[in-house]
Parts: C-alpha cells; sequence; structure tokens
RNA sequence: GUCCCCAUCGUCUAGCUCGGCCCAGGACACCGGCCUUUCACGCCGGCGACAGGGGUUCAAAUCCCCUUGGGGACGCCA
C-alpha cells in the first residue's frame, strides 16, 4: 500500500503484437480499479524480449488504449531503459548469495526438459551450477536460489489464497546471458519501485506468483494485492487465438465496432452487476469492483458483441457516428459526403445495421448511384403501373424534400386513385436504392434529396415506358 | 506427466460469502406471434442449466469429500 493509501494499478503489456481482446480486458480491469477507487493507473511496456519486441507493436497498444479510452497517469514506461536499475538489483542478490552464475547451455537445458517430460515428471533446472560458485562470464546467467522445501503461499482477491510447494519451483533465470534481465525478477522490481498496489493481471500468471513472492522476499519488498483475472476462451474452450476469429482491438476498430460497445462487451466476461448489460462509462466506474469478478473462464461471444454494438449505433449520437464513417467509405471508394448528410443517413440505417461498416454497406444507395440489377427492374418496373408511378414522380418534383411533405403527397396520390401503397412501395425502393430491402421510404426520399431522387424515379418510369 | 485453477441454460451471467424467498432470474442466439411500405427496431410468448456421486442438515445450486470434465503453467516469452 501506497503511504497515503492511495491505489495503483498497472497494465503491463509486451510489445510483440497487437493488444489482444483479452489483454484489452485486463487493461479495462485495472483502469477501472483505478478510476473507481480514485487511484493512479500506470502503462508500462515490458520490453526485455529484445528478440520479439517492436516499437511498432508498443504504439499500436498504446493506440488501441487510446481508442478504447483507457487512458493512463504515468507513463508509458519502458524497461528496456531502466536495464542498469535491473542489473543493480540482481547484483543485490548475488552478493547477498540469493543468487548465483551458470554456464549450462539453452541445448543442454532443453534436452534435460525433454527427456524429464518423456519420464513424466515436472521439467525443472537440476541445480548444476548452483554450488560451482562461477563469476561472470560469456554465455552465463544468473539464476535465483530458492528453497527447496516449505511452501510459499499468496492471497488472490479472486481465487482467495493459493498455495504452492516450494518443491514445484526451481531456481529460475534472474539475467539472461545477453545481460537481460527477465520477467519474473523486472515485474517485482517495477511494481514494488512504481508502488503498484494492485497487481492485476491474466490467470495465466497464478504459476509465476509465487516466485514472484519469493522475489519480494528475496528483497524485502512489501506485497502488493494480487488479483488473477480469468481468461477469455474461444468457442472450443480453448485459448482464444486467431483461429477463433479477431483477437486485436485494432481489427474490431477496423470491423466497424465502437469502442463504448467494446469495452461494454469485454467487462461482463467474468463481471457482473446483478442484471444489468448496458453500463456507461461512468457507471462502470462508479460500479466496478474487482471483488465482483468471477473465478471462472469466460467464452468469447462475438454474438453479443454485435448485438452491444447495434445498441450503441442505435442510441448513439447520430452526429458522431457520422464523424466516423469516413474511413469507411473510402474503403469502399464512396465519395465523402458532408458531415450533416451522413447524420441523416446514419439515423436513417441505424435501426438495421450492427456495425459501421454495415451502414456504408447497407446505405450504399446513399452514396453511389447504381441502376437497379435488371431481375427486380423487370419483377417491379412493371406496365402496370407505369401510369400512376409517372403521377407519381410529377407530383414528387413538386414537393418538398421534407418526410412529411412526401408522405403526404403519396397519401393524396393514393386516395385519388384508390391504390394501397403495397403496389408503389417496393417500386419505389427499387427505384432509389437498387434494393427491395431499405430504410423508410419516406426517409430515404427525404435525405437523398430532389437531386439524387428525381432521376432514379425517371430513370425506372423510363424502363417502364419501355416494356410497354 | 506434474503442479495450480475452474465447474448454473449453446454462450455471458444472477443466485453461492450469511443453506430455506429458486421445481433457479436476466441477457445474447434460436423459434413463434404482434406491429408494418421492405427489412429492421419494438413489444409479447416459447425453448433451454444447478456435470456425476457421496456426505452434513429438518432443508443444498448454495457447505464438505471424491469422480469426471475443462483451462492454465511447467522457457535465456511475458
Amino acid at each position: 500500500m501506497t503511504e497515503d493509501g492511495t491505489v495503483r494499478t498497472r497494465f503491463a503489456p509486451s510489445p510483440t503484437g497487437y493488444l489482444h481482446i483479452g489483454g484489452a480486458r485486463t487493461a479495462l480491469f485495472s483502469w477501472l480499479h483505478a478510476r473507481h477507487t480514485g487511484g493512479k493507473f500506470i502503462l508500462r511496456v515490458e520490453d526485455t524480449d529484445a528478440q520479439r519486441s517492436t516499437e511498432e507493436s508498443s504504439l499500436q497498444i498504446l493506440e488501441a488504449m487510446e481508442w478504447l479510452g483507457l487512458d493512463w497517469d504515468e507513463g508509458p514506461i519502458f524497461q528496456s531503459k531502466r536495464l542498469d536499475l535491473y542489473r543493480s538489483y540482481v547484483q543485490r542478490l548475488l552478493d547477498e548469495g540469493k543468487a548465483y552464475w551458470c554456464e549450462c547451455t539453452p541445448d543442454e537445458l532443453e534436452a534435460k526438459r525433454k527427456t524429464a517430460l518423456e519420464k513424466g515428471e515436472k521439467p525443472k533446472y537440476d541445480l548444476t551450477c548452483r554450488n560451482k560458485g562461477l563469476g561472470p562470464g560469456p554465455g552465463r546467467v544468473v539464476r535465483i536460489a530458492l528453497p527447496s522445501s516449505g511452501v510459499t503461499s499468496f492471497d488472490d482477491m479472486i481465487k482467495g489464497r493459493i498455495t504452492v510447494d516450494n518443491a514445484e519451483l526451481d531456481d529460475f533465470i534472474l539475467l539472461r546471458s545477453d545481460g537481460m534481465p527477465t520477467y519474473n525478477l523486472v515485474v517485482v522490481i517495477d511494481d514494488a519501485l512504481m508502488n503498484i498496489t494492485h497487481v492485476i493481471r491474466g490467470d495465466d500468471h497464478v504459476n509465476n506468483t509465487p516466485r514472484q513472492v519469493l522475489i519480494y522476499q528475496a528483497f524485502g519488498f512489501d506485497l502488493p494485492f494480487f488479483a488473477h483475472v480469468p481468461m477469455i476462451l474461444g468457442a472450443d474452450k480453448t485459448r482464444l487465438s486467431k483461429r477463433h476469429g479477431a483477437t486485436s482491438v485494432t481489427a474490431y476498430k477496423d470491423m466497424g465496432y465502437l469502442p463504448e460497445a467494446l469495452v461494454n462487451y469485454l467487462v461482463r466476461l467474468s463481471w457482473s452487476h446483478g442484471d444489468q448489460e448496458i453500463f456507461s462509462r461512468q457507471e462502470l466506474i462508479d460500479l466496478f469492483d474487482i471483488h465482483d469478478v468471477g473465478r471462472s473462464a469466460a467464452v468469447f461471444n462475438p454474438e453479443k458483441l454485435l448485438w452491444l454494438n447495434h445498441h450503441y449505433i442505435k442510441t448513439g449520437d447520430p452526429d458522431r457516428i457520422a464523424g466516423l464513417l469516413p474511413e469507411f467509405l473510402q474503403a469502399r471508394g464512396y465519395p465523402v459526403p458532408g458531415r450533416s448528410y451522413l447524420t441523416r443517413v446514419v439515423t436513417d440505417v441505424r435501426e438495421r445495421t450492427k456495425t459501421l461498416e454495415e451502414v456504408v454497406e447497407f446505405g450504399d444507395f446513399y452514396f453511389i448511384d447504381r441502376e437497379p440489377p435488371e431481375d427486380l427492374c423487370e419483377k417491379f418496373f412493371t406496365p402496370e403501373i407505369r401510369d400512376v408511378f409517372r403521377l407519381l414522380v410529377e407530383k414528387i418534383e413538386r414537393t418538398d424534400f421534407t418526410k412529411d411533405a412526401l408522405e403526404e403527397t403519396v397519401q393524396s396520390l393514393l386516395n385519388e386513385t384508390g391504390l394501397k401503397f403495397k403496389v408503389l412501395a417496393q417500386p419505389m425502393r427499387v427505384a432509389l436504392t437498387g434494393k427491395t430491402v431499405s430504410p423508410g421510404i419516406f426517409e430515404v426520399l427525404a435525405t437523398l434529396g430532389h437531386d439524387r431522387a428525381i432521376p432514379r424515379l425517371k430513370r425506372a418510369l423510363s424502363y417502364m415506358e419501355k416494356e410497354a
């Protein structure tokens, strides 16, 4: 705990790829816990794996965090810039006899691991170098000297007390032969030095925690609170991966998902507040309690995410959503109209489109003019309705392009002729949109406006005249 | 294989901490119906679960044990 009792949480991704859905949820929980308690949220990039870490990944992860609205109070802190610090702590352990140099090669270790596994044993470092009294040298690593008996335990805020037999642990590596410190070491040093009060991270780290607890003890650091959140699984109940579909936050952004939908979806995985399904950001901050996080893994359900996305498209500010459309329009090579036109399009289509991508696809006729497919022309632009349709076009041409006025015009025509709207509706729809499914005719008409709508209606009319 | 963790509808979950209010509630999906200018939206209704077995107790989804199933970890990755 910090001196003044302030909560400090952190998200510590390793920049070896995109921000994964699972990582995003961990970050969300961590962020929420900080915000809920009025604490600080720290972002730390764990890039001690020089081989796989890339700056590009770091950037993309930060971008995804920002897109999700997970703002941080400190950082990003890059571990690769703190190497001297870590080395001095390793030296301290070396000096105190709590760590030692080891000259075993990766190949040797790998071979031993293999035979252990084959014999049905748990692969563990066999302590070959523990008492050799080696000093530094090329190809050598530093290992921690762990007790071989006794137990190590810690209290997890989600899973309760977890105890592991020290005999299950082995003398893991603290410093690689290339001089880079390893995860277990740096995570402890940083969490301790940065005064992290609550370590919130994925379930897959529970097995590491006892090792880290031992490091905390070796340095005499106070233990933080631990909260290991359950994993997110794919439909087949195995760890969520690419073969289950999109797993990166960015991919969802690109498919036309709204950040509030993804956040709302993710937060409900292993966490709930009674029967509530929809949460605003502020509600989440007010209501989120790490103690309410469940213990079991959750299966990722794309359908429910889609439902939530639709919900936010349906209920969100149309103007804001309109502002997100240009990149989707450009991706399809459609021209980008003005903001107010886009806003009207959103209002028209949002009851029937679940993603921004769908807005553009379903509402394509708002952006481009295409002749309706021949089979639809044939079916709907029949000679029988030619005369009414001509009348209709003439009347509409002289009408104000507002929904009410247009509706009134058509209604009066219906009254005069005694026809049902059904007779006209689909032909009009096909003429204006090129499809049999669209928003309401009058909305479409009003939004398209005179200059886009009239030529399309006339084109349909001439088809009817040709057929006669 | 060893160790750790988990176990309510297909899925996300409420209920489990403080056993009775639960022959188990909500949501997604699915299936009907209503509304209707298409499709949606909306509304109404339906389908559907306490993994199994032992205990403890007057009483168990709720507590204990075992079995089974699932996940995770066993790296000079994090």
